[in-house]
DNA sequence: GTCACACTTGTGACCGTTCACACGCGCTGC
DNA sequence: GCAGCGCGTGTGAACGGTCACAAGTGTGAC
């Protein structure tokens, strides 16, 4: 057939409906997969649909039905591993639910920087937002600016009514615990920034932990996540001592720390042991290899974006139709135990460090 | 004024007009600020915008004009520092110059997957693709099925007759340099996979520099960028020996070197001398500190976007209106000196290790 | 005073898809 | 033999913008 198709444009609806033989809502119905359709008329479409390389045309769709299928992802400083992780993650969920993704990136955390990268998301007409930052201050931010689409951080639950990180929690009681477990005495936690709730979880899980071991609580060091916090804060504790272990909310800040003490001629694990959390894939590299608590983030990626999903079809149980769903499950971190930790030095006693 | 809007969908360009008493097309005027419109009205309409929160609706521009305005990165393996960094580079770029982005992370390499992500690109109706891959083999994809997006790989430089590279040849011309100017005479190169660009672009300044020294060249090994690797190449070089210098083509697989060294009892740098390339902000903290490469990631996104939408626009130089200019002249990346590297050992002689 | 022209504004059609509704057909049941 | 029904398919309108064109106003030149 010489049938001649537009040169200028893509293909519509209507160039299939003519090439098959049928109207143009016959082609929408085998799009849409819709139930009362002739096989035999439903493959004559589809061979054509892809003799022409057809392509629905997502804005005509959008503008109709009014859904974007896409959800907006607000992360900070994705230079991190976590956060860049965490966005690989969403991103692949999505894409898996057939949904698209449009990232904004926070270059600072002030209310300004939000509020624009918001703005830019909404311009997209998002349908969700999945967000990786300080999400007291982002909470902050849209409850002010009146911007209404349903939104999860990542880690949340698959729980509506219970939005906290469980297993954040659970990981940052798992690190503790092992030092504990080691003999440690008196540990203390290099916190992330207390407006994340992954760090506030964390931060959490090694207050209660510390509790019911029944230890004295040393208070924690607020950081930033980076290894360069984790480096200074690694001098200064050594200026002060009075600890055996710390447990760092971040392999990033491990990492600084281990620095910091190496340079002060402390043995780790001989003096002082050191967790991290997340278990990048570095970690088994440096010096020592870390101990740390390993994130499944595509799993918490999967079921952040159920949950989102969810909300947005309107039922609570964060179900979606099937695809993705595998949420209420609680997703267990895992403790890797490297070298960077062993037995509290002494037998029970703290050591002093001048 | 007591005019009602809709409730159930957002305000259109319709109400607004209504609201403003023009027409809806004087609306649009203003949308797109046209010359041609009286202040007072422009005012009025922009007025009432604000108080009715109006927000033009994407999809039926995109409709119209058959423009996205987004543009779709390719990335693989975002979990390492690079392609992450690169790709938060890209969106803010392209966010600076108001377009939106897309992002497709390959789970693996392989055509299919390729293709997968590139269709699921397409469906967004992206305008121009940004390959932050294995652009060879993405190449061949695109070219067997016949997507025909404009694109360009990340860190291509400005003049399109030159798709090369040519701070990533500079930057691992830099890193030889320096370990030739230390008096190191056999150097070796742990590459990155050869169907990327950067990577091959690195091998060729590595080459070269060895070349116009007149050392004698020891095959490079080909690797993947990953610590991991770092390592077990470094653990089999310490077998093979005749060397004294290393230049990997990433920190990650820097840090791998670094490990296996350790582990094997050498002495770095007084045995052995390791450079980088990225400049990851861990890198400050390896065990020693890293000698390496530090790249201008957020010159090059916006380089490569500047170049990107150039293309869209038709002009070959690759200038785009103002935004985001800037882009011919070469980005010049820069050697950061620390502790992994230093003196060859003895004076101008290599050592060989057992 | 009239005409040309620039400036500002408005009207109709269209982009590609989905939705609501209508319609033709064959089958069943009485 | 005809109402009733379900299946498969088609027609018109709508989504919210932009484009092409028309038209009203005011100004200056002749």
């Amino acid at each position: 057939m010489t049938t001649q198709l537009p040169k200028d444009r893509a293909p519509s609806i209507r160039d299939v409906a003519r090439l098959a033989g049928v109207s143009y809502q016959t082609v929408s119905r085998v799009l849409n997969n819709h139930p009362s359709i002739r096989e035999t008329t439903k493959a004559r479409v589809l061979q054509v649909m892809g003799e022409i390389q057809y392509r629905p045309n997502r804005a005509a769709r959008a503008l109709v039905t009014r859904h974007s299928r896409t959800i907006g992802v607000l992360s900070a400083s994705s230079a991190l591993y976590g956060p860049a992780r965490s966005v690989v993650a969403i991103e692949d969920a999505a894409r898996a639910a057939g949904y698209y993704v449009n990232v904004a990136n926070l270059a600072a955390s002030d209310p300004e920087s939000i509020a624009e990268a918001l703005e830019h998301l909404m311009e997209q007409a998002i349908e969700g937002l999945v967000v990786i930052a300080p999400q007291v201050r982002v909470f902050d931010v849209l409850a002010r600016t009146s911007i209404d689409v349903p939104y999860v951080s990542f880690q949340t639950t698959g729980r509506a009514e219970d939005r906290v990180p469980a297993d954040q929690v659970l990981g940052a009681r798992m690190a503790t615990r092992h030092l504990i477990e080691l003999g440690h005495r008196d540990i203390i936690h290099i916190a992330g920034p207390q407006d994340w709730t992954e760090a506030e979880a964390r931060m959490r899980g090694f207050l209660e932990e510390i509790d019911s071991a029944e230890l004295g609580t040393i208070p924690p060091v607020l950081g930033d996540w980076t290894s360069e916090f984790g480096y200074y804060a690694g001098r200064e504790l050594l200026r002060t001592g009075g600890f055996t272990g710390v447990f760092a909310a971040s392999d990033h800040m491990a990492l600084g720390l281990l620095h910091a003490f190496r340079e002060g001629g402390i043995d780790v694990p001989g003096q002082i042991s050191v967790v991290g959390f997340d278990d990048m894939p570095d970690t088994r590299h440096f010096q020592p290899p870390l101990t740390t608590v390993r994130q499944d983030f595509d799993k918490i990626g999967r079921r952040t974006v159920a949950l989102l999903l969810g909300e947005l079809n309107g039922d609570v149980t964060g179900d979606v139709e099937g695809d993705v769903t595998e949420d209420d499950e609680q997703i267990l971190p895992e403790l890797v135990v490297r070298d960077s930790t062993g037995p509290a030095p002494g037998t029970t006693a703290a050591v002093t460090h001048a």
